[in-house]
RNA sequence: GGGCGGGUAGCUCAGUGGGAGAGCAUCACCCUUACAAGGUGGGGGUCGCAGGUUCGAGCCCUGUCCCGCCCA
């Protein structure tokens, strides 16, 4: 269908491949997993992007190993089934909306909840597909009918399921706690979305009087002063000399005038600030904590929005920043301000709008962590689920030990609303998995569900089987569950990987994933995080853009290594778009060898297998068998590097030249090569595919001689398996030979100047019989790699004193050169001779070691013997020559 | 403060106790009919530093310095 592409352009053209070959795929069906196929199931669930989400380098990475480990599978004969979707993203989804309605002038209260959700779902249907979209140009042969939404009604139902369930065993309560609160958002905030960033602040050092006396008082110093309208105690270290006597006094709260005890807790740190720390239960986490071991009061002394509430005096009604300003103001001029000291540290702030978190008590609903975290932690101990890189397990088991209660609870309208009511009459809670009319405890029908909406994360943690129908036992559920690999980054280890293992576990009695790989974090070229200020960010969708999908995609595979950065510097994606096109030429070459031959014409039976073909052979075989090992690793560099390796310099570089002077001879041996060299090529496609889906398949589809009954799509053709009859250990032993010999002979030439297109003569000097007749019986390849006019092999050979020389094994090579580049030799030789020499006095110093000889394996010893040997006959020789010439 | 990474060529990074590697960059030569997005050859390293274990350490151990991330 297009071979005119082939033999017109001499570079790749990914735009229209790419567009084709997708939309012949989905329309074909072969993203589509059966769950009632008898092959083995190989499944994973996509990490689902938010829904508000567009495509960024760190999706690209993913979806990209995702796409290959899916890819791969299928090919190998597995029911393969990727699982595709988006997530409701709360807080993220609910500001886009509400930006948009701002716009309009108008808030979410002015439409009410109902037609905000409304809106929200409008705003979804027209927007929400752009990162699906772009994840289809990735070419991801996700079970698109497999669509999931976090808040489809399936996946609805099992969250309803999921809370009532914890709620009726007690593990999910309700409390008055202190949480995140996001001032600008309204709503709690889990610890791991109030991110701590650090920020340049103070440290203000506040005198307060000890109660009755005239003179005593103690500093205590705080980052934050406004928060001292709450305060209700003073706390010291309980072996801090310095306070010890004041234990048990008062101190009088400045501006406030309220008496609060100095109390004695061992979480102060006598070294920190003054040694003395003012508690502020109400409005800090630690405060909170000490408050209750100490059953302080809890003074609340904020809004919702942060503003000082009517517990602050004259303070009420300002924001907490002003408050600050006029509460520095009042301290200093009461006497009360000691000093400032300038103070780094770290602030939360909300993940979404980066507003300050305020530490904030109130009412919400917590989930256990407890109970639910310990088979979590088991079932990775015991090996039921592997991490990758496995050191992430550390990580894993550090958090999982010192877990805190989740707070599940949001402030906000765009979510699954908390499936509880409360009823007017009774007062009690009805939980319930259908809406309720009436109250389970009264009967009363006046009952009043609860107005939050849960934490995102909560619906994403069952998102392994709530995608496969659960909890209804669907065919889906059955075949395709538990998954079999989870590919995710390792920042949300917490967020999502370690609540999907809990809540697998708790609901399903089974690990959601067999194996998970965490994969790097992409940066940029000087390892910085990708940031939009930074302006640092790399688009890729402008990358596959401008060098194709494949290229990028086999970019990151290169540098997927298990580390935890990868820095991404553009050059690389170039030198991979090479890679294409170089696949590309080697394409171009075979189709046009075909040209004037007839693929199906039968190869004589007697036909032998050349050297080349039978190298060639040979090293695909190990190709196949280094890519299968490397991808059950997840070795995804290796993966690539192999490959990349294999198809240049071995196939290119090596074979397609050695194979020229056949592809001249006559036509049946023209057609015997070019089977061979078709179908490593056709081998190599396949090996490729899942990394490079596009190039690999608009090759495939060209390549000439494929069998009537052989698939229509490279996606649906088996992936290579090694076979160790294939090895041929004599073919590779013989071909290094003759590579080794032609290196050598480029070498001299190199280091001559002598220019490439001038042909020399070569003389061999061969002792081994065996060794005359290879290298007499393949001097052809010798003709097509290297610019020679006249090989000669004997072991009897006098090149004449002009001559250059090298030793490969014992094999003298030997090339008469004009004259005047003599000197050229002499001091090649002159540096090739101190190289040796100082190699030689290595191994030497080596095997002079007794205890090297005695403790050394036998095989180590013995190659260093081989190699004092081997520089020893090669000083010996090139010292001759060097003599020879000197004189 | 605790934990986890990292430090290898100019840059970005692999490296599994036994001959220091790749890609890019660089230098020289070459438009050789698949490919100049190419070919051939070259140069470039105190493997952060200091000890230790070992016949042998980039790799294992201890200490140390620097950088990054997570947690408090």
């Amino acid at each position: 269908m297009s071979e005119e592409i082939f033999e017109l352009a001499s570079k790749y053209d990914p735009k229209q491949v790419e567009k084709k070959w997708y939309s012949t795929w989905t329309q074909k069906g072969y993203f589509h997993a059966d769950e009632k196929s008898d092959k083995p199931p190989f499944v994973m669930v996509i990490p689902p992007p938010n829904v508000t989400g567009i495509l960024h380098i760190g999706h690209a990475l993913n979806n990209s190993i995702q796409d290959i480990l899916i890819r791969w599978k299928r090919m190998q004969g597995y029911n393969a089934c990727w699982i595709p979707g988006t997530d409701h993203a709360g807080i993220a989804t609910q500001n886009v909306v509400e930006r948009q309605l701002k716009k309009e002038g108008k808030t979410r209260h002015d439409l009410g909840r109902e037609d905000f959700l409304e809106r929200v779902w409008e705003w979804k249907k027209e927007y929400g597909g752009t990162i699906i979209r772009q994840l289809k140009e990735m070419g991801c042969s996700c079970d698109w009918e497999r669509e999931r939404f976090t808040m489809d009604e399936g996946l609805s139902k099992a969250v309803r399921e999921v809370f009532v369930r914890l709620y009726k065993e007690g593990l999910i309560y309700r409390g008055t706690y202190i949480v995140n609160w996001c001032p600008r958002c309204y709503t709690a905030l889990s610890d791991d979305e109030a991110e701590p960033q650090d920020s340049k602040g103070h440290l203000w050092h506040i005198r307060y009087p000890i109660e009755g006396s005239s003179d005593e008082y103690v500093i205590v110093a705080t980052t934050r002063p406004e928060t001292m309208l709450g305060d209700t105690a003073v706390a010291v270290h309980p072996d801090d000399e310095r306070y010890r006597h004041l234990i048990g006094k008062n101190v009088m709260l400045p501006l406030v005038n309220r008496i609060i005890p100095v109390i004695a807790d061992n979480y102060v740190d006598p070294k920190f600030g003054t040694g003395c720390l003012k508690i502020t239960p109400a409005h800090d986490p630690n405060d909170f904590q000490i408050g209750l071991k100490h059953d302080l009061p809890q003074i609340n002394v904020m809004t919702p929005d942060a503003k000082i509430n009517e517990q602050g005096g004259k303070y009420t009604g300002l924001d907490r920043n002003e408050a600050r300003k006029a509460i520095v103001a009042d301290l200093k001029e009461q006497g009360y301000l000691i000093k400032i000291d300038d103070y780094d540290h770290a602030v939360r702030h909300c993940y979404r709008c980066n507003t300050i978190v305020e530490p904030y008590l109130s009412l919400q609903w917590f989930v256990k962590m407890k109970p639910l975290a310990e088979p979590a932690v088991t079932a990775v101990k015991e090996g039921k689920i592997h991490f990758h890189p496995q050191n992430w397990e550390n990580t894993y088991f550090a958090w999982m030990e010192n877990v805190r209660d989740w707070c599940i609870s949001r402030q906000l309208w765009w979510g699954h609303r908390i499936p509880v009511w409360y009823c007017e009459d009774c007062g009690k809670e009805t939980v319930s998995i259908d809406d309720p009319s009436t109250c389970e405890h009264c009967s009363s029908t006046a009952i009043i569900q609860d107005s939050d909406v849960l934490d995102t994360w909560f619906s994403s943690a069952l998102w392994p089987f709530s995608t496969l129908g659960w909890p209804q036992d669907t065919d889906e559920f059955k075949k395709f569950y538990p998954t079999s690999v989870l590919s995710t980054s390792h920042d949300i280890i917490f967020f999502w990987v370690a609540r999907m293992i809990m809540m697998g576990l708790k609901f399903s009695d089974n690990v959601p994933f067999q194996d998970v790989y965490f994969h790097a974090l992409v940066r940029d070229a000087q390892g910085r995080k990708m940031s939009k200020s930074l302006g640092n960010a790399i688009d890729p969708l402008k990358i596959t853009d401008e060098y194709g999908t494949d290229s990028l995609r086999f970019t990151l595979c290169a540098l997927a290594a298990q580390g935890r950065n990868i820095n991404l510097d553009t050059k690389r994606i170039e030198g991979y778009r090479n890679f294409c096109n170089k696949i590309w030429n080697a394409s171009r070459f075979i189709l046009m060898q075909w040209n004037d031959i007839d693929a199906q014409t039968p190869v004589s039976p007697d036909f032998e297998y050349s050297l080349a073909d039978r190298w060639i052979l040979s090293r695909l075989n190990k190709a196949v068998q280094e890519t299968n090992r490397n991808l059950e690793q997840f070795a995804f560099d290796a993966t690539a590097g192999t490959l990349y390796h294999f198809l240049w310099h071995e196939y290119c570089d090596w074979y397609l030249e050695l194979i020229k002077p056949q592809l001249k001879g006559d036509m049946q041996q023209r057609i015997s090569t070019l089977k061979v060299a078709t179908s490593v090529l056709e081998t190599i496609v396949r090996l490729l595919h899942p990394i490079m889906p596009f190039i690999t398949e608009e090759i495939w589809q060209n390549l000439p001689g494929r069998a009537a009954d052989a698939p229509e799509s490279i996606m649906i053709s088996s992936y290579p398996s090694y076979d160790p009859e294939k090895d041929d250990a004599d073919a590779e032993t013989e071909m290094m030979l003759i590579q080794n010999i032609i290196d050598s002979i480029r070498n001299i030439r190199g280091e001559m100047h002598i220019p490439p297109g001038m042909k020399t003569k070569v003389f061999l000097k061969v002792a081994g019989e065996s060794d005359i007749l290879l290298l007499k019986a393949h001097a052809e390849y010798f003709h097509s790699l290297v610019q020679i006019d006249e090989l000669l092999v004997s072991n009897d050979i006098n090149p004449g004193k002009h001559a250059s020389m090298a030793l490969v094994k014992d094999i003298e090579i030997h090339i008469p050169l004009p004259v005047e580049i003599i000197e050229s030799e002499i001091t090649r030789l002159n540096k090739e001779i101190p190289r040796l020499e100082k190699e030689i006095e290595n191994v030497n110093n080596k095997l002079a070691n007794p205890q090297f000889c005695e403790r050394a394996p036998e095989s180590v010893v013995q190659k260093e013997r081989e190699k004092a040997q081997q520089f020893q006959l090669e000083i010996l020789k090139l010292k001759e020559k060097l003599a020879e010439l000197g004189n």
